[in-house]
DNA sequence: AGCACGCCGACT
DNA sequence: GTCGGCGTGCTC
């Protein structure tokens, strides 16, 4: 290229590239990483391609300030950030920002090592001797692992540095992640993840792009499978990328990554250090990393030369970034592997509708794993009806899951009680004067959370202790809780199985991500008999002990008129009843529901997934939601309730006429007001082989502009109705 | 996104 | 009179 002036994005919320001068002495290829003023400020931004300033700009041009010491964005990077701006309507220099979160690239800090050199010190202690003595072999050792081996503390060590006995040197940094060994460990497969696995192998030998769904139940060994693409990507030294929903939680993963590879992955994800931050995003971009376990932003980090991409849970709602740029990870990692011309593998117990739809239409290579390792079967499921067999007014737990609970307390298995709800009621009332509390800011009940003696507002954080009277009527110890949450069925399973062990795993009463660790692994190993839970207990650990499963309220997260409720309900059912007798024998499950007959309950009693997938393909297909028809959702929100409203009016009614969209609305938000903003949303509803992304910019172009506490987002395959 | 500019209210 | 609140507009 060569030019003199160059296009350069700069990572700010901004759709447009900028053209520089290029000073004397510096040649700039498309892809370099350059310095730039822009503003008042200096920014690390991309050459995006040769200079195209307006006529009249010319003399206005600022100069390139220099290129950063880094390997250029490959053109597939480039092209797959204006792919992900152009799908989600979202400002190029954003996405940009996503591939560059390199942190600041300060001077590392050098990490000081010692070791034996000048003659022993004038006066001799006995902490020096053992110093002295741990040193002996003349090895450089960092000066914490020095002091550690001795048995002494830094102290020691600096004073026999100053006495000469001991001498400095830099230690070389550490690498980010150690290579991990394709044949570490050879697995022992069953036939089925054997074949799989050939599949897979063969995808990454063959390379290119190509999209698999690795398909099993709970237990069935999908990690297993993929580790063995791992392996062969690993062969080809080429990158994976495993993505994951939540990297918080997956220690047990990492654990299992390194007994089949020797070593742990690299991991990328929000909660890094900036100075680890800053060494991964070099070691990826210079290719010394192998393979990377990330959150989905790890999705758009510059890898010197990827060959593979897993997602795993390929179905999780995380996989949604709902603010700034929105888009679903699991979308775009397909995206990106077909820009890089690799293979992908999705996998999951229970498929989202799209990629089920996918598969078995053959776009993706569906990989199927039909039974749970080692001979273990899935659990047998009952539904409880409650309109005939529920409990008594006030309590929550049907006398015949108390029963069950009794039997696996006896055998001395553990049963885990599941409620997707925390606190302990989610509405408080006044039985005097019938008074709801609820949140300030929000259209929203307070919830009572009893084990921190405050209301809370979930979906602002807004909180406030448990009032002494009603609000309204002043009346004294008149409230009353209406319905359950985690901590009131605690209450209950404190009377009727008084002498068990409980925990409450609920992700506010979390104090940390080490101690729910340890909590969890009190859990797997026998410490507590009755677990109740929140859907923090549908993933990641598993509990050996584990036979009994309750669902509490089957129909909670059908509720709503989300379009996706039967699927999510599925798929968090489905993993959760899942959790039970993966050792412990033959796992039960029971289903505490008032629609037994919903399709949902029909097809995890019956244990038959297809028949799920196949009246949720055909209802969607019939009401053309996706993946049968597009959806796009604007979101009009704005502190003011009138100015709000007439402003999603006259936004809708600026959507240009076409024969192929529908839109609807607008219409209040399901969630009317949160943190003091009122919200309405328009819904956008296309054929699937529409260009729904440039229809909405046309429409936007056009629509009035915001002003004031007035936001308009773009919500692309929207996820969430809320 | 970040920053400067500018226009209004309430302080040394 | 000036400090500072945030609404508006610009950045090669």
């Amino acid at each position: 290229m060569a030019a003199k002036i160059v296009d350069v994005l700069v990572p700010i919320a901004l759709d447009q590239a900028y053209s520089y001068r290029v000073p004397a002495g510096l040649t700039l290829e498309a892809g370099d990483v350059v310095a730039v003023p822009f503003g008042a400020k200096e920014y690390a931004g991309v050459v995006w391609g040769e200079g195209h300033p307006r006529p009249g700009l010319h003399n206005k041009l600022k100069d390139v300030i220099g290129r950063h010491d880094m390997p250029p964005l490959k053109p597939e990077l480039r092209r797959f950030i204006d792919w992900v701006a152009d799908y989600t309507l979202g400002a190029r220099g954003m996405v940009l920002r996503m591939a560059l979160r390199m942190g600041e690239l300060g001077p590392a800090r050098e990490r000081v090592g010692v070791r034996l050199a000048g003659p022993a010190p004038k006066r001799m202690t006995p902490a020096r001797a053992r110093v002295m003595e741990a040193l002996a072999d003349g090895l450089l050792r960092a000066k914490s692992d020095a002091a550690h081996d001795a048995g002494v503390s830094v102290g020691v060590i600096d004073g026999l540095i100053d006495e000469g006995t001991l001498e400095t040197q830099v230690l070389p940094q550490e690498p980010v992640a150690k290579a991990p060994d394709p044949d570490f460990l050879q697995p022992d497969l069953s036939p089925a993840q054997s074949k799989a696995a050939d599949t897979l192998r063969e995808m990454v030998t063959r390379g290119g792009f190509a999209a698999s769904l690795v398909d099993g139940v709970t237990g069935s060994g999908k990690t297993e499978v993929y580790f063995e693409a791992v392996a062969e990507n690993i062969r080809q030294r080429k990158q994976t990328l495993i993505l994951m929903p939540e990297i918080a939680l997956t220690a047990q993963f990492l654990e299992r990554f390194s007994a089949r590879f020797g070593v742990r992955p690299a991991e990328w994800h929000s909660q890094l250090s900036p100075r680890k931050r800053a060494r991964t995003f070099a070691a990826v971009t210079a290719g010394e990393v192998s393979v990377i376990v990330g959150a989905r932003s790890a999705l758009f980090l510059p890898y010197a030369d990827l060959g593979l991409i897993i997602v795993d849970e390929e179905h999780d709602a995380a996989y949604k970034q709902e603010d700034g740029v929105h888009y679903h990870a699991r979308d775009m990692a397909v995206v990106r592997a077909h820009e890089a011309q690799i293979p992908i593998i999705l996998a999951s117990a229970t498929p989202s509708v799209e990629t089920e739809v996918n598969a078995r239409r053959g776009r993706y290579t569906r990989l199927h794993l039909p039974e749970r390792f080692g001979g273990q079967h899935m659990p047998h499921i009952e539904a409880i009806d409650m309109t005939r067999e529920g409990p008594p007014r006030g309590r929550f737990i049907a006398p015949r899951l108390a029963e069950a609970v009794k039997i696996a307390l006896e055998r001395g298995e553990q049963a885990l009680l599941f409620l997707n709800r925390r606190g302990y009621a989610p509405l408080t009332l006044c039985r005097s004067c019938g008074h709801r509390l609820d949140c300030p800011n929000c259209d929203a009940w307070l919830v009572d959370h009893r084990f921190k003696r405050r209301l809370v507002c979930h979906h602002c954080g807004f909180s406030k202790p448990i009032p002494e009277s009603c609000p309204k009527c002043e009346a004294k110890d008149s409230f009353a809780a209406v319905g359950p949450g985690v901590e009131r069925l605690q209450e209950e399973v404190a009377v009727l199985f008084p002498e068990a062990r409980t925990i409450v795993l609920s992700s506010d009463l979390v104090e940390s991500v080490e101690r729910l660790r340890e909590e969890l692994d009190d859990v797997a190993e026998g410490r507590f008999d009755i677990i109740i839970g929140t859907q923090l207990v549908a993933k990641g650990h598993h509990f050996p002990k584990l036979n009994l499963v309750g669902i509490i309220d089957a129909d909670l997260g059908l509720a709503n008129g989300d379009p996706r409720a039967a699927e999510r309900s599925f798929q968090l059912l489905h993993q959760v009843v899942g959790r039970a007798g993966r050792e412990a024998g033959q796992g039960m499950g029971y289903l505490q529901t008032h629609q037994p007959e919903h399709p949902v309950m029909r097809a995890l009693i019956a244990a038959d997934r297809d028949a799920f997938y196949d009246t949720e393909i055909a209802s969607r297909e019939t009401t053309a939601y996706p993946p049968f028809g597009r959806l796009a959702s604007l979101i009009v929100s704005g502190g003011d309730k009138h100015e709000t409203e007439s402003f999603a009016r006259k936004v809708a009614a600026a959507a240009p006429l076409d024969d192929n969209v529908r839109v609807l609305g607008p219409a209040e938000a399901p969630l009317a007001v949160v943190r003091g903003r009122f919200r309405h949303r328009i819904l956008v509803k296309s054929p699937k082989n529409f260009d729904l992304s440039h229809y909405l910019r046309g429409w936007l172009q056009n629509a009035p502009r915001t002003r004031g506490t007035l936001k308009l987002e773009v919500d692309i395959d929207p996820q969430s109705f809320l």
